[in-house]
DNA sequence: CACCAATGCATAAGAAAACTATGTATTATT
DNA sequence: AATAATACATAGTTTTCTTATGCATTGGTG
């Protein structure tokens, strides 16, 4: 099962930051990768999504860019920006939260710990 | 707290087929104002979201209207098609498991039960 | 009685966000 | 040699919500 992009639309930016506070250091190709291992492939991140999402959170100042080179090919590397750290923490308890409410209004049982 | 809007879009239409199916029927106001009261006010589902959301699941053949007169004043009832039950069966086992998922990439520890 | 808040529907215009599609280029595999 | 994978980017479209507005009824309060 391949998740409606409509659920994703809301947590797209949150799941980068989290791997971001993870990983210390990724680039674009690398998100989609791990976000696809670590989901099964539930979540296939797009390029058409991901990167105009970098690019607004790089505008907002929560992550920062440095260009590499590996060869000749590009890679940009994102990391979290210190105010971004703060962010990052507001919006996974937000999501947290969120799925909790979540999960009273579906009546959905939690899974065991 | 009052969630960003964001994190609502992906999940709305699923809130209403889960009232509907539990409530049987339901008209737009009553659902704005049970969602209200049963996540104490941190969703807020505004009139011009909800009723575009109301006429796209009754466009899809998903729920059904029925118009009611309450003195002067008109109702729109809602309840889920014979096909919506379906489908609300679907989108709320869908949304269950993007939650887990979501909880696994946040490292979010599950409420106890 | 006058006024305002609450109830109850609806939609138009605009904004936000992702999707699709496309483009460019390098590197690895077959 | 051809294809798949890696790696970035963006333009145009669509979807969806937000904001704003409109209309109308009903209930409560000063």
């Amino acid at each position: 099962m391949i998740y409606s992009s409509e659920l994703i639309k809301g947590t797209l930016k949150t799941i980068i930051l989290k791997l971001l506070k993870e990983n210390k250091r990724m680039y674009g190709y690398e998100i989609t990768q791990m976000v696809k291992d670590m989901t099964k492939g539930k979540i296939q991140l797009t390029e058409g999504a991901l990167y105009p999402s970098l690019h607004a959170l790089e505008a907002e100042g929560i992550i920062v860019a440095e260009t590499e080179y590996i060869g000749k090919r590009v890679r940009k590397y994102y990391s979290l920006s210190t105010e971004g750290k703060v962010r990052t923490k507001e919006r996974i308890t937000e999501l947290a939260d969120f799925m909790e409410t979540m999960r009273f209004l579906l009546d959905i049982q939690p899974a065991k710990g």
